[in-house]
DNA sequence: GCACACTCTGCAATCGCTTGCAGCGCAACG
DNA sequence: CGTTGCGCTGCAAGCGATTGCAGAGTGTGC
């Protein structure tokens, strides 16, 4: 039923050989006899068997994407960023999810490594040694993480910490709390530690840290107590979800964003402008960055003995919505000032 | 660099068959034979090389899933579900975006055909007939849309529309709108006959249909204005997506939900329960038919010859939140009845 | 008219694995 | 002790493509 080169080489007569060239390297064939191959081949609907070409040429003509969590909007864009242009470069695209668990990520690299020419590897949560393995098991691109000299995608995490504190304190806020991600997270780390130097360079300002939370709303709900009680006037939460849940934790408290509240997430998801009040956030190039990332991954594959690209810290931009607010002058419990 | 079966039947002082038997059929092996296999395979890292496998034994391990946008939660709640279950199966996870564009299913296929074996196509938009020749291509399971016997998932779009208009007959409601969907969705269809049918059995319920609307946010916030004018005091709307669209129109007019207005959404999306007011919807088991969709798919990779299974209908279940409220007696300019 | 160059095509080896078949050794049986 | 049967292993033939090499055919230059 499936139809093979050699199908096509006998309706055609010529040889197999000729049809592969045909294919592979139009140049190399007379142009009629090419055009005759294409011809029955197209008309035949032959595609050449990826195993058997993979098989001799080692290279699979795949590429191969691992998260932590496909559901998690964040990550949903970078998919669909590394898909699109994956596809654009004609390749197929593997898919994993890792379901937030870093002993998943080395047996998911593993299984895929064999059957793609690289891998993206998205905000791994393993030690460096695991990921420094998996970049022997095949190429790897990181996103959101460093390991050695291994190629990454980041974004600018420092820039926009940066931006969400700047135009806090410029609406008068003086105590702004940070709800952090997960404590192993890199992108939680480097969050944590803009947000103090940026704090270290206002000396009027007093940061609060509340803690390490799971990157999900759950975690956001989980802080929101801790902020009320923490007195700031203003929060960043380690990403957008977190920030749903603080504000979900604080409307159950009659805390009214961004009233008694500002609120300002990080990575400005989709949903994040659909939220009401809108989530003032700061604007990842989501689907940039998965573009990113196969473009870094198809460099090394076409020139592997290239040093390890690095597109570091791609910019951001604070999207400024209905969460934040000029400090009111007045306690929460009264009027407006 | 790679190791292949030949390194392990030198190490193990075999032939490259035993290695294989040992791997693929452990029983035909004599056990101390097996056991020294294994160790040497495991010590020396080997892992078989797919594309030689699947070459040979027509097999390759893989399956994909083609849907239309993985960044609408819908997808990326049911490609969650794929994968997991595809894993679970020891199944690889193929991913295409088909950005929507009907012209794409195919092409995205055909691309994949050989290196799976077989495929989910998750809401296909193109006509009949070019459905029917991907199911010549290759094993495929349909997910929210039927062809002849082409293996099928669906959900009860028909009962969720009844559960959402009878919940909200319940309220008092007594003209209803609908906010339709893409003009070529066969969900829209379904749901759209649903809403007509359940309509018909209650004469003292006024339908009003708005018309056909982008599945996204965009198409909600387009509908609004004529939701307003239709008099209506409650709407169903395609999906999710495009509820929160109608909710955010409904503001922007100065509308209340669910004062003025009861909205109800269909998907039941991970971030409808977030949205402010929660949004009520009809809860479709979004994982469940990712992990529906593999199972059926399963079952054909392992007996091709039975007939085409149709897990049909997949119960749904009416989530109630914020978003509904009984009628008001009083014109929505007064206060509250 | 001959040699040489060049273009195009086919032959055959090869990628790494699976699998039918044959052969070997051993135990049981007659 | 010879035969049979069985369990285990190796041989070798593929799977369907790619590709180095050789050879056929044509054209060019001398």
């Amino acid at each position: 039923m499936p139809v093979s080169a050699r199908d096509v080489a006998r309706v055609a007569g010529v040889s197999v050989s000729t049809v592969s060239r045909a294919l592979t390297r139009p140049d190399d064939v007379a142009p009629e006899t090419r055009t005759r191959v294409l011809d029955v081949a197209r008309g035949l609907g032959y595609l050449p068997n990826p195993a058997a070409r993979s098989l001799i040429t080692g290279r699979t003509g795949n590429i191969g994407l691992v998260v932590p969590d496909l559901e998690n909007p964040f990550f949903a864009s970078i998919t669909k960023g590394f898909h699109a242009r994956a596809r654009s470069f004609g390749y197929a695209a593997f898919i994993a999810d890792s379901d937030e668990d870093p002993a998943a990520e080395p047996e998911l690299v593993r299984n895929l490594a064999k059957q793609v020419d690289g891998l993206v590897l998205c905000s791994p949560r393993g030690p460096e040694e695991v990921i420094a393995g998996m970049a022997r098991d095949c190429p790897l691109v990181l996103v959101n993480r460093t390991c050695g000299d291994v190629a990454t995608v980041t974004v600018d995490d420092h820039d926009g910490v940066r931006q969400a504190m700047v135009y806090l304190q410029a609406l008068g806020h003086r105590r702004i709390a940070f709800a952090g991600g997960p404590r192993a997270s890199w992108s939680n780390a480097r969050r944590l530690s803009a947000f103090r130097s940026v704090g270290a360079q206002h000396p009027d300002t007093e940061l609060v840290e509340l803690g390490f939370f799971s990157p999900h709303v759950s975690g956001g709900t989980a802080a929101a107590d801790l902020l009320i009680a923490s007195g700031a006037t203003a929060a960043l939460a380690y990403n957008d979800l977190v920030a749903f849940g603080l504000l979900e934790g604080l409307r159950r408290r009659g805390v009214v964003v961004p009233r008694d509240m500002s609120l300002v997430g990080i990575d400005d998801i989709p949903m994040s402008g659909l939220a009401h009040p809108g989530l003032t956030s700061v604007g990842t190039p989501l689907v940039n960055v998965g573009r990113a990332a196969v473009d870094t991954l198809v460099a090394m594959v076409r020139d592997p003995t290239a040093p390890a690209l690095h597109q570091d810290d791609l910019p951001v931009q604070l999207v400024v919505r209905g969460s934040t607010a000029p400090r009111r002058t007045a306690p929460a419990h009264a009027g407006p000032g």
